[in-house]
DNA sequence: GTCACTAATGATATGTTGTATCCTTCGATG
DNA sequence: CATCGAAGGATACAACATATCATTAGTGAC
């Protein structure tokens, strides 16, 4: 597990380059989102920081540090789940493939898959007929996870 | 205006032939929607309701409906904003394209689109590989829409 | 160093969204 | 009209998120 260190050192660069400050508690909160390997709500935050840290932490510092990785682009929000991640491509510098996020509608566990960019740019295209704007390509699709869909009934799907 | 009361016509009638009840509150809460041709939280149909009716109707009634009106896909919610729409697609039987919400980050409206089923081909099978299993190909686009991508600056998009 | 300035965090309150639970009313059916 | 399930009312609370103001910690100018 010595790819938790390894990211996180690679976000420290990252902001260093940027000129931004990676804090102890900024670093704390990125370091819950990268060892679970999932996405956590802010509140599982508070607890995990608290927990580990043996800190008190707010929520509001926590919503403050999630707004300030998210704009380093160090972690998402989904918006399906209000739950958080870390990016997935912290160590990786250029982006051959789209980010895209298989929610689990079931347990909200959260998988992070890349995709073409050419698929994506069908959408773009159904978008730009509407007279809208893409503002992200990364999408945030449901489904059911490995585990739930082998707990659920077949004729419950596509509903 | 009477396109509101063909679609509510077409919802009683897909209703009385599944063997369901569109209430009268369900009526209200499902013309609230349609009426507003837009996305509406559970706590604005609350004062809509309590408003155009004179009642007062509490928050869990409005999401029992919600429940009920998106069980006979009469509506869907818009996770991304945490809002609800009426289906754009109550009058109409067969589904020759698949929907998807556009959803304005910067003011929330929502604009359901069709795009054609061989561009959610391509994310199922992204998707499968992931050992996920799509469980609705509804997606929800974050973008700019036409009046808000005109206030903003093109360098603040796809940040 | 220390002053002043800004970024970061703490503390507190409150707003928004959604669910749990139990009870009452309404509508169909025998 | 009795009964039984579906619909809705009432109340409380849980989960998610933001507003605002005070305090502390880094950083540069001098």
């Amino acid at each position: 597990m010595d790819k938790v260190q390894e990211i996180i050192a690679s976000a420290e660069q990252r902001c260093s380059e940027r000129g931004v400050r990676l804090t102890t508690k900024r670093k704390r909160v990125l370091k819950g989102l990268v060892e679970s390997e999932n996405a956590m709500s802010a509140y599982e935050l508070v607890d995990y920081c608290n927990r580990t840290y043996g800190d008190s932490m707010a929520p509001m510092s926590i919503y403050r540090i999630l707004d300030f990785l998210e704009s380093e682009h160090l972690a998402h929000k989904v918006n399906m789940a209000n739950k958080y991640v870390a990016c997935s491509h912290i160590t990786c510098d250029h982006e051959h493939m789209v980010p895209q996020f298989l929610v689990c509608d079931s347990c909200s566990k959260v998988k992070e898959v890349g995709i073409p960019k050419a698929a994506i740019a069908v959408l773009e295209q159904s978008v730009q007929e509407a007279g809208y704007l893409l503002s992200s390509p990364q999408l945030e699709i449901s489904c059911l996870c490995d585990e739930c869909a082998n707990d659920a009934a077949p004729e419950t799907l596509h509903g």
